[in-house]
DNA sequence: TTATTATATAGGAATTATTCTTATTTGTCA
DNA sequence: TGACAAATAAGAATAATTCCTATATAATAA
């Protein structure tokens, strides 16, 4: 999984602007240790341990904010926002019943090209193809009950 | 665009032991006149038209059910859930600014394959692929504030 | 180092989308 | 037609996200 180090992250804020919070950096260091494709709620679990007193506005601020720098991404799945540090192109398996979000890797999915009238205009910043269905623990625990 | 009729439509529902009410046959017709991929919202606006005394939650529910049964499909984007009676297969270009969301089509992305170790027993439904970006309107409007 | 100042933060309130509750009505089927 | 499970309207409740404001702090320049 790509991601920024320390050092990288620094550069990105001040890059742009951003100033280099400790809140920040430990956001960010707690959406990688959170693993997957954490939601803001996990983030700010995560980010607990290590501070504390940070607040949940802040988590979320600093997370939408990370988005718009182009570090992290971010993916609406059941309702709500979650986050995804994972810099190297990628897509998505996107279970209906538990929505739990994996990664995977298609190099054929990555080399299509759009159709030329389609994006007349559109500014491309990103293409990503979620596949969505039951992951295989969901349709697990459905055997035992009704069958299939 | 690929939509049921009427008739198509009452079968559906009676086919999973849906009863097939006024409200429901009006919502579908809302949505499909509605056009694009409204939101409950304006699916609701839409709906209010036919029938002056449907509720919020009427629409809202039966929305999700026609998703249940596989007749509309759902994309979350900018905090909320749009619907979609289109049932070609198709993909979508989604603008980060105003949200809109537009679609394409593209035989060469239906024929890819999921490299197989990708969904090990997941149960695929659909695969749409998403892009992101800033549509040309968005575009426009900062053309004439910051440059670009 | 210190002073300056634009940003960021904590904490809590407000807003928005979605879901639930309850009393009443209505399709469906025998 | 009659019984009844399912659906509806209306409004309340919940969950996710965004906003507000007083205080604190990172960045910058002297
Ligand atoms: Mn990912
Ligand atoms: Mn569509
Ligand atoms: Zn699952
Ligand atoms: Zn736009």
């Amino acid at each position: 999984m790509q991601s920024l180090d320390n050092n990288a992250l620094r550069k990105a804020m001040s890059a742009r602007g951003l100033k280099v919070t400790p809140q920040r950096m430990a956001i960010y260091g707690a959406l990688l240790s959170a693993g997957g494709h954490p939601s803001a709620e996990e983030v700010f679990g995560a980010v607990r341990r290590v501070l504390p007193n940070v607040s949940f506005d802040t988590v979320y601020r600093a997370l939408l904010s990370f988005t718009e720098l182009g570090i992290i991404s971010v993916h609406e799945a059941g309702g709500k926002k979650r986050f995804d540090p994972n810099l190297a192109g990628h897509h998505h398996l996107h279970c209906m019943r538990c929505n739990r979000i994996t990664d995977f890797h298609s190099p054929e999915l990555d080399s299509v090209k759009l159709p030329p009238q389609a994006g007349k205009g559109f500014q491309v910043l990103s293409m990503r193809m979620t596949v969505e269905g039951i992951c295989s623990a969901c349709s697990a625990k459905n055997r035992g009950r009704n069958g299939r």
